[in-house]
DNA sequence: TGTACATCAGTGAACGCGCGTTCACTGATGTAC
DNA sequence: TGTACATCAGTGAACGCGCGTTCACTGATGTAC
């Protein structure tokens, strides 16, 4: 039944629309990434993800968040070999620039303000679980100790938004081409040996 | 002459049309960038910048390098008020994602990819000129020192690496929207207070 | 000082393109009885 | 077991839109003599 030819109905044309597309972003980026573009890479006319998607932008949501749900998981990956926790740090962080690297048109996507003003639940959703990720294991980890003493809230949400901004532009300046020496070919220096050191506050 | 009404030549088109770019990044972002639209707000046919500039590709360029020289005068004033070479470091990376903040869509724009690949002279100098700011303050700076003793010239690059990777970083969390905490409207941390902090090897 | 003429800078109509959306439709499926 | 019918999912032609580019043109300027 799933296999016979010319089923007027495709039978599972929400979850193909998304992986037409994912592969359509790897093999042709971001631009590429139209309505007909999907629907012609499924073999069905371009009117017809409307009866799943809230128009493009519902389907491009959806992609994105299917990338954030894979992003979690290449964090996690890395993390889940490791006991010592700042070793799971920095496992997690190269998980982070690994995905990246590894899906760049994805990468961009996933933070495109396009995206972000619609509110699309499994969007969100989607990217709280990725956060989560490096949110949890950087919870209690400092990596120094300037200025006044802070309660551990004010704390976890420093080193949250240190290793955020630190992967993540590691990562934009990567794909843009842009990090230094990069202009004349050379490659980054490895995102491990560029890092802060964390340790465990006792 | 120069303020005669219906000239048929405009007389100083070209940085008319850049200073005319700048304003509607500024009004209306990034996708309202075309030839069309930076021509009709001069008051000319939206064929002439042809004359002027490679196509809109071309005029974009020149748009970017501005952007770029403006940064780099950013970074420059705040350094200017110190001494200290920390404290100089602190107030370029400050000018960074200030200029990012006041230029969100220049700031995108001057990172594009579409410009990238052009490579316009005039872009690449005006970057290099931004980086330089960078790069000329980091120079001799160290975070920490995890790993094996380095030579001076691998460490350089690893402190700009660092530097960069976390100014450019927490800017775009910052313009995404994407920020710890920034999903409930909080605001972010100080890029100051989250920092690394970086000292003088004797 | 005047004239001829080449060059420069801007015009505006037309073009082709790809896009997302709309709309009337139709084939397939599921359900009630 | 069969039939009627509502609903669902996909079709394909047409539409309007804004885009950058092309093209023949023209008004203004500068220069040679």
């Amino acid at each position: 039944m799933k296999n016979k030819k010319k089923n007027y109905h495709h039978g599972d044309l929400k979850p193909a629309l998304i992986q037409a597309g994912l592969e359509l972003l790897e093999e042709q980026g971001l631009e590429a990434l139209t309505l007909r573009a999907i629907a012609a890479r499924v073999g069905v006319s371009h009117t017809a993800p409307k009866n799943h998607f809230d128009g493009l932008l519902g389907l491009l949501a959806a992609i994105a968040a299917e990338g954030f749900r894979r992003h979690a998981t290449e964090m996690r990956k890395g993390v889940e070999a490791h006991s010592n926790r700042v070793d799971r740090l920095r496992a997690a962080t190269e998980g982070y620039v690994r995905f990246a690297r590894e899906n760049p048109a994805l990468f961009k996507l996933m933070f495109s303000p396009r995206l972000k003003g619609l509110g699309d639940p499994d969007l969100i959703a989607a990217g709280s679980e990725s956060y989560g990720v490096l949110r949890g294991i950087a919870d209690g980890l400092e990596w120094d100790r300037p200025g006044p003493a802070r309660g551990p809230g004010e704390e976890a949400l420093r080193t949250e938004t240190m290793l955020w901004a630190f992967a993540h532009g590691y990562a934009s300046l990567l794909l843009e081409g842009h990090g230094p020496a990069q202009s004349d070919g050379a490659p980054m220096l490895d995102v491990l040996d560029v890092m802060p050191v964390f340790h465990y506050r006792d």
